[in-house]
DNA sequence: ATCAAGTCTGAAACTTGTTCTACATTATGC
DNA sequence: GCATAATGTAGAACAAGTTTCAGACTTGAT
């Protein structure tokens, strides 16, 4: 836990004093509740700072825009689950059944604040390059959050990891369409499923050319 | 062509007279050549309403919101874009190469106009449940491409259709990560490349129990 | 203890998406 | 043609993200 909460301050490079490490928590659990709340549009930047007994110019200082509040909220929560996840590893045979077990038990922890993931998920889509650092921050802990899921014993092949890549796209794309309404969790776990079958496809000895060599 | 107008005007209920299908069409293109310029930013309701010769209030009666009139302009390129696409269908062997070629012409052409992509795709993803219908059709007239491009005889299986999806995915997934800047050109053919094989694999006598069964 | 630099506060100002209002123009049914 | 409803115009007003600024508070070095 202590080398996780490293690894967040570490994007920060002046070490915060303690008051402002609490600052910059209480401003995230502000962001966190009012994302629960109501998504989105109910993360007001005012709210946000009044709630946080933080002046407005200060939460700009912490965060330069409502969209790095959001993916910060995100880096936050995303952490939480990976070491949530990593207490009950997924019990599949083979590796595409653990990552998509995990994916979709990560998805029905996100239904339980269906807002809070819209808030997090539209900041992470909407951010533009400014963000870019940030969300790829988020990027990686969700490719580790898979890996791990994956449960591989060597490191992982190019082809592998560009079948992360890919399961990630997905992952990102089904979340959305879900919050849109446009999409069932059905679907999203049919989505999910379909794609992981892309491990299977890229795991060493299954070469594109010779899919039956084991 | 005269299918596509009609496939258009489809999606308004009441018809259009004369001058106002001009005037939703100096809009689309006022709202087109803007986001050419600067992206999903550039595209400022007044300045759109005012390069449209149009007042404030009617833009808002023809688009309800900035989102709404960026989906209906990427309806509007994609209609293009699929008619310029049947024209030259793509020449690859098997059905995942021809996704990938077209996917990869469409991505080229959206290279052109960076800028307009930019505004298009984040309207797309920023959409809220107040746009389905519209993102809907965008999400149509998408699956219609690779299907056209996948050339199939017969109608499409579960399993392909559920291919497809994916592969629409990773497409708009990786399109952000392009546009903002996280990932190279050659990362985005690589994750096309790497999501069509699922078409092989879920192609009629390509079973998941039985790879190997040809 | 004190000074300087940096940080925080409170509040106003600015920007841009969205809504509203009062009036002019157009279209439609009689 | 004319009444009337729908549509369009100009512009003010409102909402929320962002910026700015003057002054108060901390902090760290001397």
């Amino acid at each position: 836990m202590t080398a996780d909460a490293k690894a967040v301050a570490m994007t920060a490079s002046p070490p915060l004093t303690e008051r402002q490490e609490a600052r910059r928590r209480r401003i995230l659990h502000a962001s966190a509740q009012l994302a629960s709340r109501g998504g989105f549009d109910a993360v007001q930047m005012r709210e946000v700072a009044e709630a946080a007994g933080v002046a407005l110019g200060t939460l700009y200082r912490y965060f330069p825009s409502k969209v790095h509040l959001l993916v910060a909220t995100m880096q936050d929560q995303l952490q939480h689950m990976h070491t949530t996840l990593r207490k009950r590893p997924p019990a599949g045979e083979d590796p595409a059944a653990r990552v998509a077990e995990t994916l979709m038990r990560a998805f029905r922890a996100l239904q339980r604040e269906p807002h809070l993931a819209d808030a997090m998920v539209r900041a992470l889509t909407f951010a533009d390059r400014s963000v870019s650092p940030e969300v790829d921050t988020v990027s990686r802990l969700t490719t580790a959050i898979i890996l791990d899921a994956m449960g591989l014993e060597a490191p992982p092949t190019a082809e592998q990891l560009s079948a992360v890549r890919v399961i990630e796209h997905t992952w990102h794309s089904a979340l959305i369409t879900w919050l849109s309404g446009r999409a069932s969790i059905a679907q999203v776990k049919i989505d999910i499923e379909t794609v992981c079958r892309l491990i299977t496809l890229t795991a060493p000895g299954a070469g594109p050319g010779s899919p039956d060599s084991a």
